[in-house]
DNA sequence: TGTACATCAGTGAACGCGCGTTCACTGATGTAC
DNA sequence: TGTACATCAGTGAACGCGCGTTCACTGATGTAC
């Protein structure tokens, strides 16, 4: 019984820290981190709205450690999706789908990690660097794969690995506004992918 | 001298309506739509703030309206763009150029454009139906001449489309976020439409 | 095992703020006579 | 040309609200003796 770390005790709480950005990625289901409030997040946690400060030092500062919590399950969504995949071409559209579902399931979510405000790109000092920079060299890696298979023509790497984030980003945008049905997009990526065999027949 | 609208008087401002939505235009410059107060748009007209709620119902339906506004000016910066071009690759490229730079130069404009909760795909009462429906066709349209070029392989029409708007949309996004130089975009949409030719040589 | 005490996680009252919205009003305009 | 009047666009005080942040506090915990 005492191994219970989520205790109901009015104070002490355990561990109040992750507790709120748990709670803080839930309210993420409800409204974009924008309108996400430090005593909302309190509220979800069951703790007073002072008592967030004894871990972050403002509501900026909270999210940005949701946006960091955010960019690991999304990674790691892609990774798991990747693994399960040899093929080049295959690898790079289970990549694209496994990052539009992750938009499409946790659109909040997914809009915080690119937030440029609270996950600005030119700043490394959040715990989200090295999460991009590994993301990034997942895809760079299914862009290489994919170069090196043979019926791909001589283009250049970091552009086309350019393009392709951006295709992926945006179909996830336009899946999560409402663009794009999600059926959608696996015949999109397919029907690009397919521009690099020269016509059939 | 009669014929200034934008006149001085405490009262009958002459075309408050307009002057708000370029107030709010002009704020966005500044701060994303979600961000923009009902007070802040009316002191920026220089006028009371209440004064708005002759024109509109609420502030929500202020924001539709600067929406409507974005979307018309952002399909006009394609259609201008598209207009000085003949070939269907370059047709397309300036497209996508014309849209990645309308996000680059306007962020919160373009944001707005596309935002679920104030601009909804699937109700069109709203004043930007017609201007997204010809914006779909523009695009289409694109796509449609360069799979009547020579060199393109047989893909489905409609997914090919979607995949190009998922890229230039895309594109966009990693641009305003910072992860991507606007210098970058044309050489990967360059790099994505040369996956069409068989390998060189 | 029992007592005294330092620690510090969490409390709740309080602050000032800007917001959206309402409301009775004011006064410039243009028309009817 | 002059006067009376209806219209209605814009005013400014007022409301209640939830917010972020501060602060002195409380009381559960674990340790030293």
């Amino acid at each position: 019984m005492s191994s219970s770390i989520e205790s109901d005790h009015p104070y002490h709480h355990g561990n109040l820290r992750q507790a709120l950005l748990e709670a803080a990625f839930e309210l993420l289901a409800t409204r974009p981190a924008t309108q996400l409030s430090l005593r909302e997040v309190a509220r979800a946690a069951g703790v007073s709205h002072a008592a967030p400060y004894h871990y972050f030092a403002d509501r900026d500062s909270l999210l940005k450690a949701v946006g960091a919590e955010c960019m690991r399950r999304f990674l790691q969504a892609q990774q798991t999706a990747v693994a399960r995949r040899r093929a080049p071409v295959e690898r790079l559209i289970a990549l694209g789908l496994a990052y539009v579902r992750f938009a499409h399931e946790q659109p909040n979510a997914f809009a915080l990690v690119f937030d440029a405000q609270l996950c600005p790109p030119g700043a490394p000092n959040a715990d989200s660097a090295p999460l991009i920079a590994a993301n990034e060299a997942l895809l760079r890696d299914c862009v290489a794969a994919l170069q090196q298979a043979d019926d791909v023509p001589d283009v250049d790497g970091d552009a086309l690995g350019a393009a392709l984030w951006g295709t992926v980003h945006g179909l996830a945008q336009l899946v999560m506004a409402g663009h794009l049905p999600m059926d959608a997009v696996e015949p999109a990526l397919r029907a690009l992918l397919g521009l690099r065999a020269p016509r059939h027949g």
